[in-house]
DNA sequence: TTCCAAATGCAAGTTTGTTTCGCCGGAGAT
DNA sequence: ATCTCCGGCGAAACAAACTTGCATTTGGAA
C-alpha cells in the first residue's frame, strides 16, 4: 500500500492558520513567522493540497457587489427517506449555482441550505423548482439573513 | 465626492468566476479566456480587491483533517430583541473561532450558527459557555451535518 | 469635429515561487 | 560500535509570474 502522508504537525498548523486567512501571503513571510525556511514552506504547502488538507484556494467574492445581495437559509424535511430519494435531492441541489451550501443534517430536517439570490423574487423561482416542484419535500422553512455577521469557511486550529 | 467605481462589467464577471473557482490561476491563463491581456486582467483584479468585490484570497482547509470532523448548525432564539443584546450576541459569536459562519435572521429563530468542533463533548461545552451561560438565550436547536454535500463561498455570477 | 478620459497592449523590471544541490541527523543492519 | 541508507532541511540558481511605465486606441462629451 501506498506510504501514508506524514501526519499534521504545529509547524502545518501554523502555516494553515496564515493560508486560511490570506493565500497570498509570501511564502518568505510566513518562513519567518513559523521559523521555517521558505523552501520548506513550499513543501509543506504542496504536501499539503496533494494530500487534501488544503482543499482549494479561492477568492471571496462579495455577493452583494455582484448583484446578489440576499443570503436565505432552508430548512428541507423530506418526505421519504429512503437513500435513493436522498441521493436524488443531493445531486440536485449540488448541481443549483444558488445553493451555496447544503448539508444533509440529522434532527427536525433533513437538509440545510444556504442560498443566494438576488432578489426575492428569485427565491420564489427557486422553491417553485426545488421544492415545490419535488414530490419528495414535505415542507421547508425559510429564514432570510438580514445581517451576515461572520462568514467564512475558517476552521479553528488547534495551538 | 470620490468617484465611483467603475460598474461590474462581463469582463470582471468572467475573471471573478474563474478566480472564485481557483485564485492561483496564472493571469496569462485568464487572459486568455476572457480574450484580454494580462496586465489588464491584473489592473481589474487589483481594482477589485481595492473595491471590495474581492472580499479576500483564502486557502480552504479540509476540517476533518485537521482533528475538526464535526460541523453543526444551531437555531439560537432569544429572550429579548433590545439592539443591544443583538449587538452584544453578534460580538460574542464572532469572537468565538468555534463558530465558523453567523447569520442574523428573519424567523422563527434569531440567529443561526455554523460550528466547527472536534468532537460532541467539545460541543457540549460550547453550548454550556455560549447558551446555558447566557441569559438571552431562550433556547436553541442543533442540527448535526452528517454529509457536507456542498460547501463553499461561491456566488452565482450572471452570464 | 475635436478634445478628454479611460482602458488596452506592449515591453522592461522586480518580486515571487520553484527546482536542484549538498549537508545534516536518525534508524537499521552488519 | 560503525557504516549505510533515507528523509528532511537550508542555500543558491533558475524560471515564471506579477507589476509598472508608456504609447496607442477607443468611446463619449462638448
Amino acid at each position: 500500500m501506498p506510504p501514508s502522508p506524514p501526519a499534521i504537525d504545529s509547524f502545518d498548523l501554523a502555516i494553515l492558520a496564515m493560508l486560511q486567512r490570506d493565500n497570498t501571503t509570501p511564502q518568505r513571510l510566513i518562513g519567518e513567522a513559523v521559523n521555517l525556511s521558505a523552501p520548506a514552506v513550499q513543501r509543506r504547502i504542496k504536501r499539503m493540497e496533494q494530500s487534501g488538507v488544503i482543499a482549494g484556494n479561492v477568492a471571496v467574492v462579495e455577493p452583494a457587489a455582484v448583484g446578489q445581495p440576499i443570503t436565505i437559509f432552508v430548512e428541507v424535511e423530506l418526505e421519504s427517506e429512503r437513500t435513493e430519494l436522498i441521493d436524488a435531492a443531493k445531486r440536485q441541489f449540488s448541481a443549483t449555482s444558488e445553493v451555496q451550501q447544503c448539508y444533509y443534517v440529522t434532527g427536525e430536517a433533513d437538509f440545510i441550505l444556504v442560498v443566494t439570490v438576488a432578489d426575492m423574487a428569485a427565491y420564489e423561482a427557486l422553491t417553485r423548482k426545488l421544492f415545490f416542484g419535488n414530490n419528495n419535500v414535505r415542507k421547508f422553512r425559510t429564514f432570510v439573513a438580514m445581517d451576515r455577521v461572520k462568514v467564512g469557511l475558517t476552521v479553528p486550529l488547534p495551538g
